[in-house]
RNA sequence: GCUGGCGUAGCUCAGUUGGUAGAGCAGCUGAUUUGUAAUCAGCAGGUCGGGGGUUCGAGUCCCUCCGCCAGCUCCA
């Protein structure tokens, strides 16, 4: 047989080799390291025969499919030794995820109720007890029927409902040990290179992830074949909790909340307003120059705004509930206001806290004639909006009920769209670039095809609206990826997302093309023919909100702002209160050029001065004693770097300077 | 909202089988006057998340509510 290396080498192997054959026969070295091989582009176990030409890649450690198959294999020996444990236990799916593995388990049929952290550790041993038995990953071809019966005894439903689903003939099990289970592989060879597995949490996950379904419990792990690569994950996982925003905004005292004042409410202490109040200076700045006008628009809105918009009453499950008119309620006899649905009825009046900014904009534009000479209109809000979201939903900044969109809505003519888009998409990644945010995915979000009725809007308008989204972003070169069902219910958006500390990815920038409000609010413009024509309605936000933006940026910087953004840039720090009065007038001198200094002038040591600086991860300290006061000068030190050396007070003030407009490209 | 875990001083955490709270840091006071990551001493600080129950006695056990965390669901 001939078989062709990804480098375009051809082996010659015996008929009816295997993968593990083919990993041999180039060196022992790689063979070990093997687990799992790409036939012609299809990922497959090591030990099934290969066809007699195909081109064929040892998939190792170092790939993605490799380490899928090795932590997919766990996902069995964890299941395997689950049942040994606990006998009666019903499977979900097990695969592999981008860190390790988990697999949905039933438990209603065995003799526990509850998976606690001790039972984790017991499962663990069992694992490591079947791993050393060395038992192959079988593959076995099975028909419908066979695979039917096989679990018919011993499941509730979740395999049978699985292979339901599948062809006859195509339907594979997968046996190791006395473990059999419904797999389309690929697996590694056997279990003997799982050493050290570790089982990492347990959650709750519906089945098919159907919260009308049942919920089954979810048990995370990973494993290595060597245990000093687990305790570099683990060491990895802990260097990430040490940059979670929350304990970060904790220790640098940029943000809290307040039971009392409630869930999802973020309240911002001096550091953390300073910080966000410069990156607000920053955008607005950045939209003075694009031609942005601000605008201030009240908190709420009159239940017939929202109505107009489509957000009332389809949204009201994640608003917080309308503040109805005194005496305008109408209220069916015998219900109590407070155990009505938020639903409401469709002639009460009142109130909402808006979710959105864009319904008061809309009455902005609309306040006075617009000419096709006015266009395109941008007007921009840093607005505060209010969603009531699930309380199992909230979570430190990135997931909040109160947040502020750095928003604004740019009414404009079809034909100013795509430019329009375009500077909006070169205004995001401004601010990307600035904050180094260069690991970046930018989604193109569309409609779900298969339920449009969740949308407003008719299908031609939202098939320009998406064209003119792909077209932008194709424009600016940006790399995107399509995702269907993730649009906004009035248009398709371009969502730029941003893992956090953990892995997780959120969105933040946004740009969204909108036809539909424009319609509703029945907003126009008086064209060159002198007719009256709809403005198309561009959305968009750079940060996304500020909360979540500020969120994600500490996980990404640990704390340690560039200097531009840092809430305190310098600390002044004299060696003694006898060089208290120098070190005020250093003060004095850098707070008159515009900067953010401070002066510790407690009775400490520098070294405590130091390094309380250092851990509040101050830019910039500057030493003064009594070499600093005769020549005037400072001693500089940069933070995590040490000393800097000494210079003087005002060439130390215009090197900050040019750090900071350099690093806003100015 | 669901499943599981957690909630002790401003922060980080101890608290044995139930016998009515303890440390370090931070704070305050005093001493020290300091040259590149923690000076010393003293003092003060807590309805142990809230409420209810069991008990002679609850931070420890039970119920309930609130909040936080992980995941699921959701995310205009």
């Amino acid at each position: 047989m001939q078989i062709t290396l990804p480098d375009g080498s051809v082996r010659d192997l015996p008929d009816g080799s295997s993968g593990y054959d083919l990993a041999q026969s180039i060196s022992s070295g790689l063979a070990r390291a093997a687990l799992a091989v790409s036939v012609d582009g299809e990922v497959r176990d090591l030990h099934r025969p290969l066809p007699n030409s195909a081109t064929v890649a040892i998939l190792t450690w170092d790939t993605d499919e490799g380490k899928t198959a090795f932590w997919h294999s766990t996902a069995h020996l964890m299941a395997e030794a689950l049942e040994a444990l606990h006998p009666g236990v019903q499977f979900g799916i097990g695969p592999a995820i981008d860190n390790g593995f988990y697999y949905d388990v039933d438990l209603s049929r065995t003799d526990i109720d509850t998976l606690s952290p001790d039972d984790l550790e017991q499962i663990e041993a069992k694992m490591k007890e079947l791993a050393k038995q060395d038992n192959r990953y079988e593959r076995r071809e099975v028909s419908k029927q066979e695979a039917l019966d096989y679990f018919g005894e011993k499941d509730d439903g979740y395999k049978l409902e699985l292979i339901e689903e599948l062809e006859d003939g195509t339907i594979t099990f997968y046996q190791q040990g006395n473990f059999v289970d419904l797999c389309r592989g690929p697996h590694i060879p056997s279990t003997k290179p799982i050493k050290y597995p570790k089982l990492l949490n347990i959650a709750g996950a519906y089945w098919r992830g159907d919260e009308t379904r049942p919920q089954l419990t979810r048990i995370y792990g990973v494993s290595f074949p060597k245990l000093s690569m687990l305790e570099e994950h683990l060491e990895r996982l802990e260097l990430a909790r040490q940059r979670d925003h929350r304990k970060l905004g904790k220790e640098l005292g940029l943000f809290m909340f307040s039971n009392r004042v409630g869930p999802g409410l973020p309240m911002w202490l001096p550091k953390g307003a300073v910080l966000r109040e410069t990156l607000v200076d920053f955008l607005k700045d950045e939209q003075l120059r694009r031609g942005y006008e601000p605008v201030i628009t009240p908190h709420i809105g009159r239940l017939d705004l929202y109505r107009t918009s489509g957000h009332y009453p389809y949204y009201a499950d994640s608003q917080f509930p309308p503040m109805l008119e005194r005496g305008g309620a109408v209220i069916p006899h015998g219900e109590h206001p407070d155990e009505r649905s938020h639903e409401g009825h469709e002639d009460e009046q009142g109130y909402l806290l808006k979710p959105m900014n864009c319904p008061h904009h809309t009455q902005i534009y609309d306040h006075a004639p617009r000419s096709y000479r006015d266009l395109p209109v941008r007007l921009a809000e840093f607005g505060q909006v209010y969603r009531f979201e699930q309380s199992g939903e909230l979570g430190g900044l990135t997931r909040v009920r109160g947040f502020t969109v750095d928003d604004a809505h740019i009414f404009c003519t079809p034909e100013q769209v795509k430019d329009e888009f375009k500077d909006a998409i070169d205004l995001t990644l401004l601010v990307f670039r600035a904050l180094d945010f260069h690991d970046f995915r930018a989604q193109v979000s569309l409609r779900d095809p298969s339920n449009t009725e969740k949308y407003i809007g008719d299908d031609a308008q939202w098939e320009t609206a998406q064209a003119a989204v792909r077209d932008a972003a194709a424009e600016m070169g940006l790399d995107t990826v399509e995702e269907e069902g993730e649009a906004a219910f009035y248009g398709p958006k371009l969502d730029f997302m941003v893992k956090d500390a953990l892995g997780r990815e959120w969105q933040l920038g946004t740009v969204q093309v909108d036809y539909n409000l424009p319609e509703r609010f029945d907003l126009t413009y008086i064209d060159e023919h002198d007719n009256r024509v709809r403005p198309v309605m561009i959305h968009r936000a750079p940060f996304g909100s500020l909360e979540r933006f500020i969120g994600v940026l500490i996980e990404h910087t640990g704390g340690d702002f560039p200097v531009w953004l840092a809430p305190t840039q310098i600390k002044v720090l004299p060696v003694s209160d006898a060089f208290n009065d120098y070190g005020q007038s250093v003060l004095d001198q850098l707070r008159a050029a515009g900067l953010r200094a401070e002066l510790d002038d407690r009775s400490e040591k520098v070294g405590r001065k130091i390094r309380d600086a250092e851990v509040a991860k101050t830019p910039y300290m500057l030493i003064v004693g009594a070499k600093e006061q005769e020549s005037g000068s400072v001693g500089v030190r940069r933070h995590g770097e040490g000393d800097q050396g000494a210079t003087s007070t005002a060439d130390f003030v215009e090197q900050i300077q040019t750090e900071i407009n350099e690093a806003l490209g100015r």
